[in-house]
DNA sequence: GTCTATAGTCGGATAGAC
DNA sequence: GTCTATCCGACTATAGAC
């Protein structure tokens, strides 16, 4: 993967770069300057590929939400029940200490302020629940779940278990309060045979 | 509340207006002149009552703990069912697209990486953790939830609803989602009388 | 206790040479 | 396309007068 950044242009470079600091560092915290040498650019050769730092971070939001929107689709349009595309969503291996690329950038004053860098943010969160929702539908189609839930509501609720357990990961520095909180929501989906 | 404010002595004033900027834009995002201004106090005033940016950010941050921790326990330890003190917790009069004090401090690097400034956010937050597992408890003892949830499982869903309700509300502009995924949490979570 | 002055670094961006 | 030079303001902190 290094090896492949080494072989990218200097515009490839910058916008990979940007990515992971944004994610790290959020776009209070990631400066020009940083991205530069991150990427191995010069301060010149930035500003001749991207308007500014807000374009640049717009480039590299955009190709992470893309990414983001992509994996989800690949998880949940898989096979198997409701339940089980939901399971493997949410025990899907991820990095769990840094966090959602996307989620993160909520936490930021700029971001949330400037409508071009949130939409990219707002339009893929909306899609990963969108897609939930029609997985969770499906399920209620199928009698898996009970009639009494929303698909909306389920589907936020699961993408705000995500969200907030890498909240709780990252106040203690461990994955276990993630880990928890995806089984706790399992164990609350799940299609019950008999209550005991 | 502002007249409050006026009234209090500078040591006093920095805290609150240090409060208020590490919520809205986190520990990188707060420079000490900001503090200073909002508190409206010279820089000298600053150093003098503390030791730097840090030193203030962690007065700041324990203060916010205090609060939350004994609104938290204001609420849980109420009367009700299990059930009613969750709900109650989950429909508490948020300021959803403020976002949680604690939760947010947890996306910033410089807060993760010092471990005096996370100290306070991980303890307070665990501390809710551990609140809501016992609410959580006696609804097992009294038969409200099936015996087949873990305690600490469901309280780690139902805190991480909440915090990445937050990050849902925001990236949206506004608390729709956060609004969905607790009606769908305290759907999956009702005691239900019977399957349809 | 609070103020002003000062310092050194960084942030974000522009200019112009090559 | 990339580089160096330069700008101006902000950040974080220290010094010392009042």
């Amino acid at each position: 993967m290094y090896s492949a950044v080494m072989t990218m242009n200097t515009s490839e470079r910058l916008i990979e770069a940007a990515r992971g600091l944004l994610w790290e560092r959020g776009y209070v915290g990631t400066s020009p300057k940083a991205v530069q040498q991150a990427a191995g650019a010069g301060q010149g050769s930035m500003y001749h590929h991207f308007a500014g730092k807000q374009d640049l971070a717009l480039a590299a939001i955009r190709r992470s939400a893309e990414e983001l929107g992509a994996a989800t689709e690949a998880v949940l349009g898989g096979g198997g029940s409701a339940y089980a595309r939901i399971e493997a969503y949410l025990l899907r291996e991820r990095d769990v200490l840094r966090g959602c690329p996307m989620g993160r950038l909520t936490m930021d004053p700029e971001v949330i302020a400037h409508p071009e860098l949130r939409a990219p943010v707002e339009e893929v969160l909306g899609r990963v629940r969108g897609r939930l929702a029609e997985v969770v539908r499906e399920g209620l189609d199928s009698g898996e779940f009970s009639n009494a839930l929303d698909p909306d509501e389920i589907a936020a609720a699961v993408l705000a278990t995500l969200q907030g357990g890498y909240v709780l990961a990252r106040a203690t520095g461990g994955r276990a309060p993630f880990d928890s909180a995806v089984r706790g929501l399992l164990a609350l989906l799940a299609p019950r045979a008999a209550a005991p």
